[in-house]
DNA sequence: GATGAATGAGCTTTCATTCAT
DNA sequence: AATGAATGAAAGCTCATTCAT
């Protein structure tokens, strides 16, 4: 049966959903094919081993906060405010339904792939660059990499927690929280 | 030839490190043993199968913390800030070394294993509970619950990302962080 | 859109290069498509499987051998001696590129494949009757036979061990020692 | 079912035997398996990978030859004559069944595999050098020489005939040629 | 004729687990 | 208790072949 079945995106997809459901060493090269309507073998026509369709998915998944996510730190019609919360309820949104692809696999491959955990460093290097831009507007240098940084960290805990008791209470607190903290320091800032 | 080469507690102590260090599927019984100076044979005289061995050593990693880092809390000789500074500078030390077990192999057998998941859940459940019970001497009931929930979700993001980047700032980063926090609203508490 | 991309003779051609630099189980469809430029898909339209493919090429080679070097020994106006130079001197070249595809694929498939075989056998059969031929102009009967076989296999094994050591000098020596016995025994011959 | 069903020495025999008769590719780690008596997972507590069990089968094959038929050479009981009937016989007797390995695995993987390369490199320049050391006895050094070359050559050759036409003949008729060219040669010897 | 997506059988390899010694 | 040979299921991967376009 030759006529193209799958897209190379709809393959990314349901790997993306599967590492993060069931993480990288939890999911087979056959469950992907399977989720693609596949067998097996035809995957190596897409991606040349599962190694590089991780790699693949990692970036696919970056991209996808670049221009979901990270660009609204851009957007000059948005408040500092408005920023935070489009910033973060998108995130939740994307991470909630299945955990954290960049998490799950940077822990998971930290000392295995180098271009993984390349990747994976770049993409919270630029999503705390995102955050700081943000802060930026209402503290000083030094204050808003470090607000930036224990934002995502906390968000990126509580994402964590979310998939470890299956309760998405931790993302929703985190968020609730974290854009309190951002509005009581807009009204007070040490900028 | 009879006789016990190692303990049990021996045996727990090389599998949490090496799970540490390269997550519970990149850990193979025949690595455990090698570190134990033992044949993989012989590691099932002392657990009925890796998930049993597994789950031990996410007890073991519990009653460690509960011993050494829970207990603070607890110690009446202790000013709140010093409770905290201890809990998160015995935590800090714990964990930099090798990574936080509960959260590599929460998230990588989420799915996958009911039992893990509930002791990793309530490991959690008490470490937030430690802290809360620490911001209850400067705060209120619910504040206490927030702060708690942030400051170990923001720890354990840090933890995360100091083994992603390969970096020990994240952690030592946030240890200040939550330490200042904490004093800051010592000093200005709304109990 | 038809429109031949390519000739029978050019896949041969390039199929022939590959088996012998490669052997025939270190050289896939895909090898020989591309190096035709085409896709994988499109040799079947000029043969029905692998083995038929190399079936042809032993058959193309075997044609080349026979116009090119086996009739040297038909050239009335050749001495015996000029013929033994000529007949190496063209295998010589032929072989030393890329190695001797009959022998190469005669022992990889010497149990798997009847025609192959059948094929192979007789081209070494119309080798050393060539040289026997020459042989017969200064020999016997019987020690042409003799003369002519021993003369082939050691330009064979000479082949197979310029392969092995990538170095040429087994198949020069063994010129330079065939056609200086063919010399010696002209000038005192038995006949 | 533990209780040692095979040992290394057992393993090599039967890998030897099936890399002759069927080549390198034609095996399977199954078929060997297989045929000693295991299921293919068994294989690798003796052997990491299909190529070290090719090595270790080569070396095997080596050191045969270098106990039982080069050592013939320094055997100084025997007349330079005995010594070449002695280690072509053997060489007869080692490779009429199979085939030669050496050649089977060289030609196969003379691209693939650097250490199999050397090691049957080796191999064949101690075999020519064996054959030197028995022609010195009766000729001066640049012939022995070319002559040792011209007759492992002219062996090889028959051995690779012997397998293409399943016929004894090449190698019988090869050996009954050299020995009666040394024959002939000690008679009236150029030292 | 050419394409290339898809197949499916078969390969090498890994590894938790068992059990006779 | 310790061994380590053996298992067997499952993994990642290759590749000759098919066929709708």
């Amino acid at each position: 049966m030759p006529k193209q079945k799958v897209s190379i995106d709809f393959i990314l997809r349901q790997s993306l959903r599967l590492f993060r459901e069931k993480s990288y060493h939890n999911t087979s090269i056959a469950d992907i094919a399977e989720a693609c309507g596949l067998l097996k073998g035809s995957l190596y026509h897409y991606f040349p081993s599962k190694e590089a369709l991780m790699n693949e998915v990692v970036k696919y998944a970056h991209a996808y906060f670049k221009k979901n996510v990270f660009s609204i730190a851009h957007n000059q019609e948005l408040t500092a405010q408005e920023k935070m919360e489009q910033i973060f309820k998108k995130s939740e949104k994307s991470l909630l339904s299945h955990g954290d692809l960049m998490a799950n696999v940077g822990v998971e491959t930290a000392n295995k792939n180098k271009e993984f955990t390349e990747n994976i460093q770049t993409f919270f290097e630029e999503w705390i660059e995102t955050v700081k831009i943000v802060f930026s507007e209402i503290a000083n240098e030094e204050d808003a990499q470090q607000l930036a940084e224990q934002t995502v960290l906390e968000f990126e805990g509580a994402v964590m927690m979310t998939r470890i008791f299956k309760d998405p209470k931790f993302v929703h607190n985190a968020y609730e929280r974290l854009i309190n903290r951002f509005a009581a320091f807009s009204l007070n800032p040490n900028k």
